[in-house]
DNA sequence: CGCCATCACTTCCCGTGTCAAGTAATGTGG
DNA sequence: CCACATTACTTGACACGGGAAGTGATGGCG
């Protein structure tokens, strides 16, 4: 009755499916309170923040930012509507194409992330890393990349437009 | 301005976080979708039919089952009640203590977990296993509890009541 | 015995996220 | 230079999940 060519899960397997599925569920949430409750902020809307302030003019196209924040454009398009209407973000069309949008972090916005950031790395450090070896944390990131990889997720580079002339 | 006394991220932990990061948000889309369109049921759906299917007399109090499958009391109690409608879980009182729910896996969720798990099992180890070394399975198993436990999580044991006298 | 705190769930309200349809701006082939 | 497909985003309808309040059953204590 039952297929058993299945290639079912080891033991040990299954203990690290199970501890992964836990980490899934109970990882954002913990980072999600605590930035609510200190920024009134939800993770993901953090994530967007953080990556703007990271990229070169503090501006990205929605496409590309809603990539590196691993989230739908039209989620993404919710979260800056959100921001915008806190003044954080600010959208404008981009002059050479008329349908790309480009979202900036505000001065407000560059502020917020600077008062955000540190409870934020705090939690992320209590939750995560304090405790970690070196090894651990290398064995963390191969894993963590081949899950994602395997998942078929491609990430745009991590700093501005490449083709930015005014690129740092 | 900046507080420095922040012990801000390294930068190998940094290239950890963002890739953990996608990894929470990717990996359970992934298995959501196969679940969805090869059974029809979410990834919190199966994983309740899951557990139960692994519960003594395949039976469970509904406050243990939350914990186990990392949802909320109140997210279960509407999981269940669609699983209920769709006929693969019964709900019942405990006959001891009239404030317990138990939730039974019926003969039809017992065949609609035999029937999906290969599917299941196949996409975890696609995405997941496929590729990773003993030593990467022992260290994500490590690093996943490490987490989970400085999030604040406790889980009750995987078999069925410990006080239960018809135990195997 | 009776009152109140507690526990175990359930339900209500609300924000958020997703899929699909809609809109506007570009390329592209005749 | 004009349809038509494509790209990039926005919006609408709907489902899911979280937290607070509600309901019913217990246990403890005077």
């Amino acid at each position: 009755m039952v297929d058993d060519d299945t290639r079912w899960l080891t033991r040990d397997e299954t203990h690290a499916w199970i501890a992964l599925v836990s980490l899934t569920v109970h990882l954002p949430h913990a980072l999600d309170t605590q930035l609510q409750r200190d920024a009134g902020l939800s993770l993901t809307e953090y994530q967007v923040l953080s990556w703007l302030s990271m990229a070169t003019r503090r501006t990205r196209r929605m496409r590309d930012l809603a990539a590196r924040a691993d989230v739908s454009l039209s989620h993404l398009s919710r979260i800056v509507a959100r921001l915008e209407a806190r003044g954080w973000v600010r959208r404008h069309p981009e002059p050479t194409d008329g349908r790309t949008t480009l979202a900036t972090l505000t001065d407000d916005g560059w502020d917020k992330v600077v008062a955000t950031a540190p409870g934020h790395a705090a939690e992320v450090r209590r939750r995560v890393f304090d405790g970690l070896t070196p090894a651990q944390v290398a064995a963390l990131t191969d894993v963590a990349r081949h899950v994602t990889d395997a998942c078929g997720v491609t990430l745009p580079p991590i700093d501005g437009d490449p083709d930015d002339p005014d690129a740092t």
